[in-house]
DNA sequence: GAGACTTGTCACAAATGTGTCACATTAAAT
DNA sequence: ATTTAATGTGACACATTTGTGACAAGTCTC
């Protein structure tokens, strides 16, 4: 679904948050400190951040414009988060380009929505949602997958696991990886879900269905060159 | 780039959000109350007008009206600044030209994706007031639509409904864009009145009803060819 | 004020998507 | 070659989403 990175020095705050994105299906990541923050950051590009103002290492604020000058990482939604709540410095926080601001302490239900709100706003509308290769186009502003130009019928799951292969396309997914990303799954759960998805997007996809190669024990893995031939 | 008007009384609002748009690079004008936005907005022609509502001297709709009255201004994309909370009957009346909405309060940022995307909406789609596609034409001066030549009764709401689905035919509408953009709920309110409407919709088509086509856990798509042949 | 519209909500029906299971098949390990 | 574990596959039940008709509140017209 999407990904989010919680910034927090407090662990108990970030467990906190943790377990309710995690029951919404939201794939989480965490940071202690504003240098690991923008580690993870610019490594998993998250698709929003729970950034805490008050930080150790590098405070929030630091983060933010090291983010926002990053051309990869400056795409990502910011929600920010501080003990204080004062209006001037929610209007410096937002004018510096957050999406949102939160003050501590926060009902999770209340974050919950905010987060929900961003997401659909920010989440639709990437730029560069195209990929493309020759056969196929995935268009993930449409939501559509068109195969030698044909548009292939995809349910949302679908769409979102061929998503997630595709964009990382000629590299291994693990199993483990795929449950979170798409189902939320954070235990390795015993599931023959993703099993049963996989042998339905190889079927929508025909002729090209070998192009989903399993990786046994490991995972999945979409070629984007067809290897067959 | 692109020229911005805003309208509004509180010069915070307009400078926060004047700030903002210099930032990303586009020419911004400002106007306190109705009748100077008027003035500029004929003088100067932006591209885009953030109208706020409440406004001393002239009101956000005789603004709005006048500047559509006028072919000069007539084709400026138009978003509304709407306090929240239940639009009111003149909203609904009126909102027909308007490109969006945002509520009050709202972040920044939330504002400048939505600017981004009526701009980019405007330009791919000139925004002529009638569009015709063969079998039917739907002119948003009268406020008619008209099927095979022959008129169509709608109601507003469905009129609103079909010009949204009309001009970004062959498009996915997300549930929760349709909601925003015709009713001006911001969150994702569970609602079921888009199903009813899009249903009233299709049996008013009569055999063109299918060309509204159900994206489950999506939203709705106007087919622009009829498919079923 | 009566009557015709319009519109949002509700309850229920229909359609569709999804996860699990049992069993078949395949690949790896010994 | 045999065993073992992982994956493929079809069937099925359940959950979720959408379609639909009815209804009540609100508007508008006359």
């Amino acid at each position: 679904m999407a990904t989010i990175l919680i910034v927090d020095d407090e662990q108990d705050i970030r467990e906190l948050i943790a377990m309710n994105l995690q029951r919404e299906a939201y794939d989480v990541l965490e940071a202690a400190d504003g240098l690991e923050a923008v580690a993870i950051a610019k490594k998993e590009l998250p698709d929003l951040i729970l950034l805490d103002l008050m930080l150790p290492e590098k405070d929030g604020y630091g983060v933010f414009q090291d983010l926002k000058a990053n051309k990869k990482t400056q795409p990502i939604a910011i929600i920010m988060l501080t003990a204080r709540g004062k209006l001037d410095e929610r209007i410096m926080g937002l004018s510096l380009g957050a999406d949102d601001y939160v003050c501590k302490p926060f009902s999770p239900k209340e974050l919950m929505l905010r987060i929900k709100n961003v997401l659909s706003r920010v989440q639709t509308h990437p730029a560069g949602a195209i990929t493309q290769n020759g056969d196929f186009k995935l268009d993930k502003n449409e939501l559509k997958f068109y195969l030698c130009g044909e548009e292939i019928d995809l349910t949302i799951t679908e769409f979102k696991l061929l998503v997630v292969l595709i964009e990382s396309a000629d590299t291994v997914q693990e199993r483990g990886d795929l449950l979170r990303r798409i189902w939320g799954y954070n235990d390795m759960i015993q599931t023959r879900t993703l099993d049963t998805h996989i042998k339905r997007l190889r079927e929508k996809l025909g002729s090209h269905g070998n192009r989903i190669e399993t990786l046994r024990s490991v995972g999945y893995q979409f070629n984007s060159s067809d290897s067959s031939n």
